[in-house]
DNA sequence: TCTTCCATAGGAAAAATTCCCGACTTTTAT
DNA sequence: ATAAAAGTCGGGAATTTTTCCTATGGAAGA
């Protein structure tokens, strides 16, 4: 059996070769590839063959998720395991409809990137706890603004996520402070954001803005 | 010659194990110990010995930067080799306030890392070229909140910029809700960021948080 | 030593938020 | 067609948060 042709995408030199040498130990596996941002990675990849790819999504080049995205539509019998940071459910739910084959955060134990690996060789989707309970919470996702917010309300909610003032957001509407407060209170309870900051984050990532 | 006692404070397994492979290879050093937190890690180097320390300032806890202050308080002896994602120039400047001795991006070459611990071992002061443009660029910008918050200050600017309610500030640093407020009052007057999205935005731009 | 800056926090006043309510309009269901 | 439900708008009172002022003790510096 020849052994798994393993590359891997992260921004950090030493992280990089600090996968290198725990894939290493695996005697199935071999690290053809390091690349240190997307375009550099997704011009190898088109190229050479490559069992997986490990892909560290927070890395410069604008927009890991993107070229994950163009990656597995040039190059579909290529796997790839994410390897992130974080595991916020939208991330986790963003990079598997993206066309992630495996999802692990970089929290997890060594080990369990060598299984991770060796799972994905034998044509499993390795995801870590986190990534499990993080698509779960997205599934149930029917609560989303739109659906629960009315129309006024959902609009407030675009502003506050925009970080305007309850005084500010208003003028613009035309309607009293007093009013807009009661609204923020309500989107507030709707959709358990309790804050603008929390209200931007979700509007972001669910590309509610612009 | 005995070597250096190596201890490595990052909250992600799999980097840890990484450094810990790289460090090994040399000779002269010996990793002595792993952290996860920053709990963890102040107290066993409070009553155990290591020459290095190699500190994640992006570390759960909250205040990589307070425990750095707090452990060169406690360890004197001790040198603090800060390994960051970032080099941003608020980032490099407050963490050699709190006393590091040596500041490396992640984004160095792997025989930098093990070139910084000899240097700091021998007495030097590593910086990454990084950090080093970071702290020239620290200095004109004194209009950043870096330059006109206070440590603790600055530290609650953070929190507020990633969301945190006062309440939850204060538990994380354990003093009253009522301290947290009027450092809040504070920074905002000073820095003239109005509520915690715009902190937010701030922070973003100048990649002042993990 | 004396001064200044920082961390901490209490009290009072001001501002923002929440909760409850009512009036009126539009949509929906029977 | 008519009743019920839901949406828009805001007032008033209670509550919470924020601001402003003050004070104490510690640490750093002149």
């Amino acid at each position: 059996m020849t052994g798994l042709r393993v590359a891997i995408a992260d921004d950090h030199a030493v992280v990089r070769t600090g996968y290198r040498r725990l894939l290493e130990l695996e005697p199935n596996v071999s690290v053809v590839a390091e690349f240190a941002d997307c375009e550099t990675a997704y011009t190898w990849l088109s190229a050479n063959h490559a069992d997986i790819l490990i892909l560290d999504l927070s890395m410069p080049g604008r927009g890991g998720l993107e070229t994950l995205r163009r990656l597995k539509a040039r190059v579909p019998t290529l796997k790839v395991l994410v390897f992130s940071m974080h595991g916020a459910p939208a991330m986790v739910s963003q990079a598997m409809q993206a066309g992630a084959d495996g999802y692990l955060t970089k929290s997890s134990a060594p080990e369990a990137l060598i299984a991770a690996v060796l799972d994905l060789g034998a044509g499993g989707q390795p995801l870590s706890e986190e990534a499990v309970r993080a698509l779960g919470e997205a599934g149930n996702d029917s609560q989303a603004p739109h659906q629960v917010l009315s129309l006024r309300e959902f609009q407030v909610f675009t502003m506050l996520a925009q970080g305007l003032a309850v005084d500010e957001i208003a003028a613009r509407l035309c309607v009293s402070a007093k009013t807009v407060a009661n609204y923020q209170t309500a989107i507030r309870q709707k959709t358990g954001l309790s804050n603008a900051l929390e209200m931007f984050r979700y509007a972001r990532t669910h590309a509610l803005l612009e």
